[in-house]
DNA sequence: TTAGAATGCGTACAAATGTACTGGGTGCGT
DNA sequence: ACGCACCCAGTACATTTGTACGCATTCTAA
């Protein structure tokens, strides 16, 4: 895997929107991001060819308008993300993030039993590694 | 809360340093980082004045030296920080996050009936409110 | 008291980032 | 064929960030 520059936060913002609405012009994630927030048109061009720069999107022209594509996944670019910033934030261990978000930032109702269920399934597999 | 202009990478690195040891001159701070990573001590210098002038730190001269201590807590820079995070990368949302490090970073044993008992608590509180 | 060490301060400067304008081509309606 | 709308490539430029040098001053040891 070819390490490619971050993502700085006006990217990932475009980013996001590509992994949402997928491979769209221009004009597309323009108006996708609008509902965000505002900035213009030209902005979201420029970021669109800084993702392609920095391998994060592709593009290819169709007919007149010039498409782009997500390329690396948003899984990918989460996993990074999220692991510069547990470094940074604590040294490398994730569960005071973890602890942090479930204490600090509410979890739904609904959520509680998924995450049961993921810390069951956690407990067994690590039991027996 | 008077809002400060978010903590870049650099700047992140610095404070966790001034959290760890305490109010430090320069010349601690710096040794204390050079043990994660090379940097000059005019580097970490920069950094502190950065520090104080965004409202992270304070400093006082004791004598000829320089000491800056933390200002802003960590606890509310973490919460900034991951809040930010979260926007960015999830909308807002952050049981992805919280699935995502469940998932994808090891929890360790031990921490897994800690995680239980947060749930379970939330799953209290949160079954009245 | 004088040379060198230590130290803060101002300043510098390249790269990255956020934000945007413009000119030139291309397709469409008339 | 003409003008208008649309779209891209190039470029611009201020701010922030990463990284650091050198000067002036103060302390210290000889």
């Amino acid at each position: 895997m070819v390490s490619r520059p971050a993502l700085s936060k006006g990217e990932m913002d475009v980013a996001r929107v590509l992994w949402d609405v997928g491979p769209a012009g221009v004009r597309d994630v323009h108006q996708a991001l609008s509902k965000e927030r505002e900035v213009e048109l030209s902005t979201v061009q420029t970021y669109l060819r800084r993702l392609e720069t920095k391998g994060y999107a592709t593009s290819q022209l169709k007919g007149r308008a010039r498409v782009y594509s997500a390329k690396a996944k948003p899984r990918t670019v989460i996993r990074e993300t999220v692991d510069e910033l547990v470094d940074r934030l604590f040294g490398g261990d994730s569960m005071p993030l973890v602890r942090h978000l479930i204490e600090e930032r509410g979890i739904e109702q609904k959520d509680l039993d998924e995450l049961r269920h993921l810390i069951d399934k956690l407990d067994r597999d690590g039991g027996r590694s």
